[in-house]
DNA sequence: CAAATAAGATAAACCGGTTTATCTTATTTG
DNA sequence: CAAATAAGATAAACCGGTTTATCTTATTTG
């Protein structure tokens, strides 16, 4: 590419390499008026380009940061990405996407390839199988954030949406509307801090209002197998639910699948509040009550933490909440009548 | 981070450098098969891990590509970007990505910062507002591949969707419908080749069926400022359109938008078709029938492709034509009588 | 006016590797 | 058995910058 180096312009400008070095990195005091006049002409006239991998090596920073997701396909997680990248350009950085379809062998090598990049940090949804393996690299210096997915035992930087708060509120604004059984739909939530976060929202809730917790109304679902009772079949149990609560977008969107082969309708026969934004949810047959993320805002903050890590190792480590807030559309109302007796 | 180095490595194994260099390089020819073991030995008991950048600045190469496009956040864009980024994966590459909004200004500084980082190549959907920037760019040699935007004057290494089949495709779909009145929306197409051939799949899909081209039913849409004449409008002209072909997903979604308010009926009242998939459709009051391109194809051929240059920089610039599909859904139907006639 | 200081600039070491030319020593060849 | 060759290894230059110690020369200080 660009074959102009330091030495040349230093050359045209009858100076030593030293001295466009210093200039280069505004460090005027050093030379002259006139030295600095005739190097910014000998720049300007070769177009010279700084090489900024020779310059790294002597920094010892790669001004490169690795972002460690899920799949950079999601609704959520581009924007999360978005987020963190517009923080990195402003300042310079730029950050490299690893997406490991939630596979810990190509988490954990990823890992491996950014500590051997030598990127400046980390910002990782991790699965949570690999958590020894993170905490090796932290103590190796590379500085890590984790983002959306808590893990016991992984209580370092961290920035996540306030799961409690918003599985609370999801809660609570089903029971306003009259509904007493709600069945929260879930992924199994042990050792996964912000899955149980959200289940610990959703009993405070029902505390609060003096409902029983019914643990027939936990339901499980998992990414390769499916719901293990039939949305149908928890419908047609003696104590039914009169609403659902689907803890992340996967599951929303298989639950709808059922309920449209079921023909049964929502909110009609069943009030529905996803968690996670819809794409085009406006358009929908039924448009979607959520909960929502902020996912733009989580990656910039991430990214903002990170940065703080880097440029500062001793710092303490935080948590960091951001809210949630719901948005109403047309799939909760209240229970009919017969159901709720 | 890691402050092994090679000369650590060198000195356990009390061999030079420049062996241990070679071992890492598997020129194992070079030395003795004790030797070898020593090293091997050294660089496990040290946990060494080489310098990539160290590595870069005598290779002169970075083993990163840089990727321009609009917004990472897109449904198709943050797949093409998965494409391009498992390929580049698979191959000990890593991609960079700028996202521009369009922003012929953003596109030019990412070019520039792309340039000066002194990626092996770029992969751009470009504005077409830096044509003879991209150009110099690549006479200074630097590999440079256009997907899904063409403009005239770019003819260079190119990918991008077989736009003109896949719109007589959609336009002969809604003619076997019985369609003779096909609103076509789209962005201004002169010099973005690739929305132009997109007009003339249409009009000779129309010519094929012996229906004359009625300039009228060429309506136009702007990101910044919407249709030229509201959908409304458009539907109460004295030769209404029976059906709407649009262009991209942005002019699907706001057309949506209005017939949903002005509650016009799909496919009852007008037929529609969109460019590009849409996401969760399948939930959609009337789920849309679209054309749908190939994002994750065209993002690995794309850097398939630009490796192929990076590699051999001889090399004749090609083009290459992904097909698109129509996936039927329930937003087109023939058109009424009384409205046929 | 000699000594101290400031301004301006450079030489040389360094960052962490790779590569080429060269050197040793042992082995093969005629 | 001397000369040529092969095997194994290294010294030194290089990639393109940055930084520190040092050097000159002009200016200031007492």
């Amino acid at each position: 590419m660009a074959k102009v180096k330091l030495i040349d312009v230093a050359q045209l400008a009858s100076v030593s390499k030293s001295t466009v070095s210093q200039y280069l990195n505004g460090r005027f005091d050093y030379m002259s008026k006139e030295t600095q006049v005739r190097i910014r002409a000998a720049i300007k006239e070769l177009d010279y380009v700084p090489n900024p991998i020779a310059r790294n090596l002597k920094a010892d920073k790669t001004k490169t940061i690795g972002v460690i997701v899920r799949d950079i396909t999601g609704f959520d997680t581009s924007r999360t990405i978005r987020g963190v990248d517009d923080y990195c350009k402003a300042i310079d950085y730029n950050a490299l996407i690893y997406n490991t379809d939630f596979d810990p062998d190509i988490e954990a090598k990823s890992l491996e390839a950014l500590y051997q990049l030598r990127v400046d940090g980390i910002i990782i949804a991790s699965s949570g199988k690999n958590n020894q393996l993170i905490s090796d690299y932290i103590k190796k210096g590379m500085p890590i954030v984790h983002f959306q997915l808590e893990h016991d035992g992984s209580e370092k930087n961290l920035i996540l949406s306030d799961y409690r708060q918003a599985a609370f509120d999801a809660t609570e604004y089903l029971i306003q509307l009259g509904h007493k059984r709600i069945c929260f739909v879930t992924q199994d939530f042990k050792n996964v801090k912000s899955r149980n976060e959200r289940y610990i929202g959703y009993a405070s809730a029902l505390e609060k209002h003096h409902i029983p917790l019914d643990k027939n109304l936990i339901q499980y679902w998992q990414r390769e197998t499916g719901f293990e009772h039939s949305p149908k079949s928890i419908l047609s149990a003696s104590a039914a639910p009169t609403a659902f609560f689907t803890q992340h977008l996967a599951i929303t969107t298989e639950l709808l699948t059922h309920l449209n082969q079921e023909k049964i309708s929502i909110p009609d026969d069943v009030s529905l509040i996803g968690f996670d934004e819809i794409p085009m949810a406006e358009f929908f047959k039924v448009p979607i009550t959520v909960v929502k993320q902020e996912p733009y805002i989580i990656g910039k903050e991430a990214a903002k933490l990170l940065l703080e890590n880097i440029n500062d190792k001793n710092r303490h480590s935080q948590k960091i909440m951001i809210s949630c807030s719901i948005t109403q559309r047309q799939s909760c109302a209240s229970p009919r009548e017969d159901i709720s007796l």
